[in-house]
DNA sequence: ACTAACTTGCACACAACTGTGCAAGTTAGA
DNA sequence: TCTAACTTGCACAGTTGTGTGCAAGTTAGT
């Protein structure tokens, strides 16, 4: 009665929650171990190994969607940086980070072995992409590093940056102390003095007060704790 | 003839060469992947897998000998490092790090992944302690930054550290590139500007020659590059 | 209340890896 | 030269993981 011939029904509605909640279970347990296997993905999402095969066709491909949309937060989260002061330019993209850490953490468990480099470096491309404008501003303006080669000094910042968020987690940090923190290091590694990248940091109220502008709610994963 | 019964003829000196060229093979394959096979290393190594087996008892073993020896090294290279001021004394730990990037990257594979965790903690034991001592020194005099924990910003110069090695090895640095870049990306993380680090480094020849004192030669690695 | 859409459990086949036993080879060294 | 010390190849058992097929359930939506 509604399309031509034998018409399937719609999908259900709690498919798509499953599917999601797998993600987000992938994202769970991935950033734990970037190894472990899809009956524990099943486990932490509650349901069974078999039905994962219902949504996505085989490991890589599940991987492939948790890696793509993880960029695609990040990348949202970087959408409006942007400052003509360089210093604060790179520490808006920290604080940015910040506001995915968790999908930051699961990139960057992929970020170096196996074949997934690949979509993760592509994930990450308009991250990079900042950073290096940043950094290439600030050697350029005489506040960052100019002592060596700007893609190096880019990598390291990005690196550092990294680690920080690790760091961050690990130690159980407040919100705004992890996010000064990924400003303030970020900032050092480019070359300022804390007492300079702090300064920074005070004298803009932007980098002090709450995240930035922030999107109202994304329709993927955020909620659903699965 | 030798001892009372039966006497067991005395090992062959080929197969201490063998035991050598495994653990040297795996250094060089768990460098690049950490969960490669023993089928891996025997290949690296020129051997079969089945001879692992008769240098060591498991998988695990080898591991352990490998870590254990990696951390010796670093700790014999980290030997005499000590300054009385905190900012040449970290970047000693940074320079004598550097000679040995190497197994500092092996021991990196496994720290974080696991149950090697603790080898590898144990192993790098006094690194952490030399660091420490330098960070705390360094706050106490007013270089270092004093808005984070004296814990969490040790780690993060020892992670920056990291990070840095293995950025100077991708990128193909010069001996004295890297080694001042370890130093100087070193003490940025503590605080310094990068003008004030490089300003450290300059005005400190021991920084700048040659590395540290260094061994003569040691016994086990090193040579036989398999 | 019917039925397609989903989930589940189980049974497979397949692959990669560890660790062992053993017989047949090589080779260092007394 | 002779023999113990080593290496090798192969076969095997055991483990852990992936990906599929299928029959028997549940459940959402009409």
């Amino acid at each position: 009665m509604s399309t031509t011939l034998s018409a399937a029904r719609s999908p259900r509605k709690d498919a798509l929650e499953n599917r999601e909640a797998i993600l987000e279970a992938a994202a769970v347990v991935f950033r734990r171990d970037a190894e472990a296997s899809l009956d524990a993905v099943a486990a932490e999402a509650g349901l069974s190994r078999r039905s994962i095969y219902g949504h996505f066709a085989s490991r890589d491909e599940l991987l492939a969607e948790l890696l793509t949309r993880g960029g695609a937060r990040i990348s949202a989260a970087l959408g409006g940086v942007q400052h003509d002061d360089p210093r604060i330019h790179l520490a808006l993209i920290g604080a940015a980070l910040w506001t995915e850490v968790q999908q930051v953490r699961v990139l960057a468990q992929f970020a170096v072995h196996g074949p997934l480099e690949k979509t993760v470096a592509a994930a990450l491309a308009p991250v990079r992409a900042s950073v290096r404008l940043a950094t290439r501003g600030g050697v350029e303006g005489g506040w960052f590093r100019a002592d060596v080669p700007l893609e190096t000094l880019a990598r390291l910042i990005e690196e550092a940056a990294i680690a920080v968020l690790d760091e961050a987690v690990r130690a159980d940090l407040t919100e705004g102390e992890g996010r000064r923190l990924v400003m303030s290091v970020g900032l050092s590694v480019a070359g300022l003095s804390w007492r300079d990248a702090d300064a920074v940091l005070a004298a803009h109220p932007q980098l002090s007060g709450e995240p930035v502008p922030v999107i109202p709610t994304s329709p993927t994963a955020e909620s659903s704790p699965a």
